[in-house]
DNA sequence: AGGTGTTGACAACCTGGTTGGCTATCGCCG
DNA sequence: CGGCGATAGCCAACCAGGTTGTCAACACCT
């Protein structure tokens, strides 16, 4: 009834994403996180995996460099990261990810992770795994002629090309 | 490396998803119909699916009606849509479907199609399917509480109880 | 030195969404 | 028949997140 296959699988996607990010900005907030997206806990996850400045987050995020600034001048207000000058590099503000900051990607992280266990024990034994494993297929098989590394959201490495 | 598994599925799960509807956007932006974004594809999916009026629209999107007005206007001033004076509700304006809305839905949806169908013609046998049988329980199982029906990003059918 | 490229910041602007307030109309119940 | 609540559409203000463009300061390499 709902369109097509093509346009159902799409918006599986897109509701299974939502849904477990909704549970997770709500988990947040209830455990003392309120104001935290999305988008803030993937920047600070980021910032933690090495993008130590705005500008590496851009990279890193794939967005541009205010809009990384933007995000990380919301972490910061929220106490979330410090900008800290870089003695090294006057122009750097390196970022440093607070406690309070490492409680918030901690629990959220956790309620990711719970959330998939969740799941994963709805169906069949390894099922979850095999979902993880074709929809890391989806984006090279969409994209035959250039093979682009550059990720959806980001969250990749800081192998920016550009 | 990059975090942890329940992170990382809701990435694959966004990432999935941004990589269809780009590449669809991208094909319509070919097939003559530049300009249009995933939100008007799925708007007017859903208008087409019984949404006839901006209300109904809201409803279906699970956005406000003040954001579905606007998407409709964009529609409107695209040529997707008609909206034509309900002569047995002088509040109403029905939406009508234009043929050249029709002819983008049908690019669209068949790109889905097609994108989908490469895609498990790259994966096991039967794979495709499961990880939509799969992801149709997510938000099932985040959802202990409250059986709620109501899909993400709407586009359910008009079974608005209302 | 000096040129090139990077960093961070400011400003203007766009998109898609929200809330609040308003009017016209419909429907229903007395 | 009258009145009142619910509904449809619309306007304006506002917000979040993103963009481009510009700029000054700084680092690095020759």
């Amino acid at each position: 009834m709902e369109s097509t296959p093509g346009v159902r699988t799409a918006l599986l996607l897109l509701g299974g994403f939502e849904a477990m990010v909704g549970d997770v900005v709500e988990e947040l907030a209830r455990r003392g996180h309120p104001g935290v997206t999305a988008n803030l806990e993937f920047a600070l996850l980021a910032i933690k995996e090495g993008a130590d400045s705005a500008s590496a987050l851009a990279r890193a995020l794939g967005v541009s460099r205010q809009a990384a600034a933007k995000s990380v001048a919301t972490l910061a207000d929220l106490g979330y990261v410090d900008r800290v000058d870089d003695a090294a590099d006057a122009r750097r503000k390196a970022l440093r990810v607070t406690p309070r900051g490492d409680e918030m990607t901690a629990i959220g992280a956790a309620r990711f992770d719970e959330l998939r266990a969740r799941w994963a024990a709805a169906l069949e034994p390894g099922a979850a795994d095999a979902v993880d494993a074709a929809l890391a297929r989806l984006p090279e098989v969409l994209r035959p002629p250039s093979p682009r590394s550059v990720g959806p959201a980001g969250l990749e490495p800081t192998t920016s090309a550009v």
